[in-house]
DNA sequence: GCCACCAATATTGTCATACTTATTCACCTG
DNA sequence: CAGGTGAATAAGTATGACAATATTGGTGGC
């Protein structure tokens, strides 16, 4: 209950340094952060009331000015409404926009479930395999080219941030190749399943794991290189499932351990 | 081309009227939407620096306070990032959260391309398809017959209002049956290429159109009825393929003819 | 003449307080 | 009992002052 002290910003730290991005540390992003993270996590229930603005106003010490523009950037996500004479509401999940970088991180904060991790790589599966498949119809040689080099830069990486910084260059460059504006609009939603996987197990660490993901990738880039849509379908499928299949897999063994 | 007199909010007030949003009225969402067409309409150009508080403050005839939550608004939707001494930036577009729903919005304020109506397919079809083979697998009885029941909506509608929105509710119902919060959550998508399809040409002024349309949405249905995977997929496919054709070949001729 | 450091400055960030507007709920009137 | 009417409450708006911060350019030392 008590999250006065402490600060546990666990996961989101781990994004953070990975995409270079949060480092200003303004008084409204603590706001944000912290009540964020309340709703998310259900400590403000679906539908219910948030405390008014003098209550969380005493509660934060900080002034109306920043309290408000923290909710509003809330607003914004659409995880609240406010309403005169009501009081400011907690939206229906179904409301929010799951999408928003800062919405994942907050899901993240609690401990990625198994099942979260799985909706996860079902819309990347979703999405990226279409990317894909668009990629090989649309490609340039230079967009190719980029894809190969990633391949390349993912085989020999030394190190699990190392790696899944390529492994994210992957994905933004057959984003990019798509030509689809969509389709690199959820890099973000990749950067999390990515750092995610990755803090619970990288391939870096598991030679033969290693060898397999970059080969999965590697017929990606050759599918879209060959201007092969079905084949690039089909790889992209496989390394999204194969990179969920072993975060997951390591969580359960983990799990049972405890 | 000329916008320049009267607040044209064409699409916008469709939207609005289709999803009972955006009823509020305040100063802030002014600002809000001025800033936000202006920045998606490249009026504003990716990476220049916004004109200082002083002189928006100016420009809106409106308090510190109003025009600082609308542009906090903006930069939690991805569009800016304000940094002290240096200014207020506007973001390079694949920073932008393209899924969120004013953003799509501005999008189609300045005229729905055909290209953009495009991209739009494509990520539905990547997400709506997987969302289908999904509800196919988990979809409970009472699932199937809302789908089903959406359907025969669907047949009975008279208008294009009723039409879109019992296919917007069709659509809904199957990212609901698949079980992945993230399915849901780009319901605004939906809703807004549902919208803008149908104000381009609805199938309900061509009873073949409307017949096809009802009977691919029907297939949906029966495959997942039936617990049929592959056949969703393909089904929903043709559903988005068709909808898309429909609008995109109305608007090409539009367009010679002009 | 080059480099490192510091101060002036411009821009956003934060604060405190007062006032306005909208909406609900309860009361009061017909 | 129905319907209008007003008080109470919460968000919305305004204003002016001060703080933090990062660029820019100057200043001094080497």
């Amino acid at each position: 209950m008590d999250r006065s002290g402490g600060r546990a910003r666990h996961s989101g730290d781990l994004i953070a340094a990975l995409s270079g991005r949060n480092l200003a540390h303004n008084l409204h992003s603590d706001v944000l952060w912290d009540m964020g993270f309340a709703i998310v996590s259900g400590q403000y229930e679906q539908g219910s009331i948030l405390p008014p603005d003098t209550e969380l106003l005493d509660q934060f010490r900080v002034s109306r000015t920043v309290l408000r523009e923290a909710l509003k950037t809330l607003a914004a996500k659409g995880l609240i409404e406010a309403r005169a004479r009501i009081g400011t509401r907690v939206l229906p999940r179904n409301r929010w926009n799951l999408f928003d970088a800062d919405v994942l991180a907050w899901h993240f904060e609690l401990g990625p479930e198994v099942s979260f991790l799985q909706s996860l790589a079902e819309v990347r599966i979703g999405i990226e395999i279409e990317a894909a498949a668009l990629a090989a119809e649309r490609r340039t040689d230079d967009q190719a080219g980029m894809l190969l080099a990633a391949v390349d830069r993912m085989a020999a990486a030394r190190t699990p941030e190392e790696f899944a910084r390529y492994d994210l260059e992957f994905h933004k460059a057959v984003a990019d190749a798509s030509g689809n504006p969509f389709m690199a609009s959820i890099s973000a939603l990749v950067e999390m399943a990515l750092t995610a996987a990755f803090t619970i197990s990288s391939p870096v660490n598991e030679p033969e794991a290693l060898e397999q993901t970059v080969a999965v990738h590697r017929a990606i880039a050759q599918a879209i290189l060959d201007r092969n849509a079905p084949g690039a379908r089909e790889a992209m499928r496989m390394a999204i499932a194969e990179g969920f299949a072993r975060a997951a897999g390591r969580m359960e063994s983990a799990e049972s351990k405890s």
